[in-house]
DNA sequence: TCAGTCGTTGCAAACGTTTGCGCCAGCCCG
DNA sequence: CGGGCTGGCGCAAACGTTTGCAACGACTGA
């Protein structure tokens, strides 16, 4: 029985040519369909004769073919897709997280399929139902949140490769690859104490973030070991923003306390909106009080006052989460180490020695 | 002869269930697992009786059933992916852009598969040729150069439906969707006329971007209507970088002539490039010249001075391209026309009324 | 000379879904 | 009561690739 059908019988619309498949190429070359795919896999190239093999593979660049990766992604139940979950593609740290990512990627042979939960539980769900009947290779998720735990579970179990970057959620068995947000919480009092502030206020982010967890008890940590004290404001809200700044800061100012001379935000916007609120209470920046934002984001240094900030090593990340998924691909041995990568200081003119010291 | 064996001699891993096919639910449900599939597809469950159909949905439900999209992609030669191609994820307009396109083509079973050029030529070849062997059913183009045409001209031959968003091509029969930067470049110049500036420049972006040569436009006919006089300072490098735009500002200031009082640059980055070198050469803004930028980066107001500039409807764009795009693979219409987004702009501090005005 | 080996190739069955076709029972109508 | 119609379902062939198996000729070693 023949397999298809000789299919020249002019029905492809003019600039419609039918895709290009192996038997073309076999008729053309004059062999079995099954040695074309031999020949044109460099796994088993060596077994076709090698002169046959150039031919074939001569005739399959010249008739133009591609292999069709959905058909052999349905023979061999690999796609060769990485799905990238990320929770917002405007924050300015995604960017090169992703290009870190693809950047490994590509030469592997993997395309990563980007998509974005817009930081919405539900739609992670909906999501990871399509990414599954995709087939996709393994999954990188940038975004976690502490209560995505049994979802990472689920799509685990199912033997799909997870790895976390960017976020960890504490407990969950996944290798996860991440910014030492301790460090960098540390860093930040560091500087502030090395320049004399005994007193100074954290604006946390939110709770069910780890790294915000991570970057609060590195902060706090070295100003208590420094015996200098710290009042800690919480937010509520949705992650970094400047109104949840704004919010904490006009608290602070609110609260009958002496003010701090330094304050800590976890969050580049969220410094901002405390600066506005600062600024409509009189307060100038360094003047009266240093602040310390965290990411660094673009442009920083075109603001006022120029924001000294935490800046975490987002490509690199993105590399090397990117490496390890691929090698968790090739061999199956079991799931390599977690990883912290340590994130600088930045240090601008929006922090300064305090006012009040002697 | 049995199309598949019983399968369940227990080899899984623990964690690693087996998939569930049409014919786990077949069996299951003690019918043909062609009967499943025709009750699991909206369009054909009207063939399949109705009690029967409810039946089957509840055991493919039961049993965790979900379409395997590899398989039916490779039958149906529909993968229900669209590619979209950005020049660069960190460019701020993105963001808002891949938000408006993926919010339209979710709820169209769609899924945006995006890929980043890095602004490469050579990388938007190869990932064209990876996505054609992918089947994507159609593509998104968003940072089309003017070389791009054949290219474009190559995969829309394919059969692929093509479609640009944000940079067009002239020349190239595709539908695409813009901004309207004639109208941008003319707001620009509008608002510094109407301020009184007399004498002005223009930051141009590279001549390969169309939406660069339509502001350009737009910007000098205003311009030249009203009897005022211009200088143009052309770009050569890369676009929107600030290093171009101190490049430029400095030639202007090199030169023998009088200094404009009012300055457009193509991207806020050039313009802050600008503003750099301006000040390292003593001139304040808004007091001695004012100017005005592209694309109202985030975080503008916070930079010292806020800068003007013209802001784009970006996820509308996005949202209006993938309507577009989902009508194209709906309906075998003949394309649908171009289509044309006005800007508008958004006045901050970095203008005012040119200091030597009466 | 013959059994065994090796290198090369063809054969055909998968992978999981979609879909044209045909069968069968039940029903209507003449 | 017979012919035709119809609703519901099963059959099996695709889609394009991968891959275990076997065939086949040539060659080696005894």
């Amino acid at each position: 029985m023949q397999r298809r059908g000789v299919g020249a019988s002019g029905r492809e619309k003019p600039g419609e040519r039918r895709i290009v498949t192996l038997e073309d190429v076999a008729r053309a070359a004059g062999v079995h369909y099954s040695t074309v795919s031999r020949a044109l896999d460099p796994v088993t190239a060596r077994q076709v004769n090698v002169v046959t093999g150039k031919r074939v593979q001569a005739i399959a660049k010249r008739l133009g073919y591609h292999k069709d990766m959905v058909a052999s992604g349905l023979k061999r139940g690999r796609t060769h897709t990485v799905a990238v979950i990320v929770g917002d593609l405007g924050n300015p740290n995604v960017a090169p997280l992703l290009r870190g990512i693809s950047n490994r990627l590509e030469p592997a042979g993997l395309m990563p399929l980007i998509v974005e939960t817009q930081n919405d539980p539900a739609r992670l769900e909906r999501i990871l139902n399509h990414l599954l009947s995709r087939r996709v290779d393994a999954v990188i998720v940038t975004a976690a949140r502490l209560g995505d735990g049994p979802t990472l579970r689920r799509i685990h179990r199912r033997g799909i490769p997870v790895v976390l970057a960017v976020q960890t959620v504490p407990g969950v068995r996944l290798p996860a690859f991440t910014n030492d947000d301790i460090l960098g919480g540390a860093l930040a009092a560091q500087h502030l104490l090395a320049l004399g502030h005994r007193r100074v206020a954290q604006l946390r982010g939110p709770a069910d973030i780890y790294s915000c967890l991570q970057r609060a008890q590195g902060f706090s940590q070295t100003i208590a070991a420094a015996g200098a004290t710290e009042v800690v404001l919480r937010s509520t809200g949705p992650m970094g923003t400047a109104e949840e700044g704004g919010r904490l800061m006009k608290q602070l100012l609110d609260s009958k306390r002496a003010m701090p001379t330094g304050i800590f935000a976890h969050h580049d916007l969220m410094a901002f909106g405390a600066l506005s609120v600062a600024e409509e209470h009189g307060l100038v920046c360094p003047r009266d009080f240093s602040m310390v934002g965290y990411n660094d984001l673009p442009n920083l240094e075109r603001m006022v006052p120029p924001l000294t900030s935490v800046r975490l090593p987002r490509e690199e990340l993105g590399r090397l989460t990117a490496e390890v998924m691929v090698q968790m691909l090739s061999s199956a041995d079991r799931p390599p180490a977690s990883r912290k990568l340590a994130p600088t200081l930045v240090v601008r003119q929006s922090t300064g020695p305090p006012r009040d010291s002697p």
